[in-house]
DNA sequence: TACCAGGAGAAAA
DNA sequence: TTTTCTCATGGT
């Protein structure tokens, strides 16, 4: 499949001028964005928010020290996330993985294809989380084709929105020129846009991309 | 009260 | 190979 380039553009205009700077991701260590990136799978964010915190607090918000805390007592700190006892293992997984390859730094010696391949070998992340651990930990081009993003373009009629995680990922990054700050920002902006206005009950009266929305005009047109 | 939220993997068909 | 099921808490 493809997208017109100017489309996308189109959109990160829009949607820049309604909600400026995101600044993403909103983590202080690049460890914290993988595990925000586990812990909200299928989860609001505000859930993470409260695992991050006691995390944070226990002193374990780093690889090595969340290697070493007991099973149960990790379930119990990231209990308010949502699928606790998942993802306590996957956040095992995940720091095994990065002792295995020397921590942040080794594993960051991979090239990028390497890299992607190497975290969608770990038991529990897939796509979307390996592209989010990309983006915003490693830095490297990637699309994050998460639920909001393909809500977003599909309403738009960009997308249909049943497409393969790959060909909608290859297709965006094909269609965006941006480097790896524009392509986290996007994924932002898609981010703050579909909790403000493209909801799952989407909110077309005050919704910065109506004048290109097949959904808003609909909604306009029944006297919403 | 029911529904929903930035997935992923295993089991079943 | 594709579809369905399971995992779970907290806010609206």
């Amino acid at each position: 499949m493809r997208l017109a380039p100017a489309a996308l553009e189109t959109v990160f205009a829009a949607l820049s001028a309604a909600y400026g700077a995101q600044g993403w991701w909103p983590a202080r260590t690049p460890f914290e964005v993988m595990v925000g990136a586990v812990l909200t799978q299928r989860t609001a964010w505000r859930n993470v928010e409260i695992a991050l915190l006691n995390l944070a607090n226990a002193g374990v918000l780093e690889a090595p020290a969340l290697r070493c805390l007991p099973l149960a007592e990790l379930e119990a700190l990231v209990r308010p996330a949502g699928f606790y006892r998942q993802k306590a293992a996957r956040l095992r997984r995940l720091c095994d993985w990065l002792a295995r390859h020397g921590g942040f730094d080794g594993a960051a010696g991979l090239d990028d294809a390497g890299l992607r391949a190497s975290l969608l070998d770990i038991n529990g992340v897939g796509p979307e989380t390996a592209d989010a651990i990309l983006l915003y930990a490693f830095r490297r081009r990637t699309f994050v084709v998460d639920a909001y993003a393909r809500r977003i373009f599909a309403r738009l009629g960009l997308i249909r929105g049943d497409e393969s995680y790959e060909a909608l990922r290859s297709a965006l990054l094909q269609a965006g020129d941006g480097d790896t700050a524009r392509q986290g920002e996007y994924h932002a902006l898609l981010v703050a846009h579909a909790k403000v206005a493209c909801r799952t009950r989407p909110r077309c009266q005050s919704c910065a991309l109506a004048a290109a929305c097949p959904q808003g005009s609909a909604v306009e047109r029944a006297g919403h």
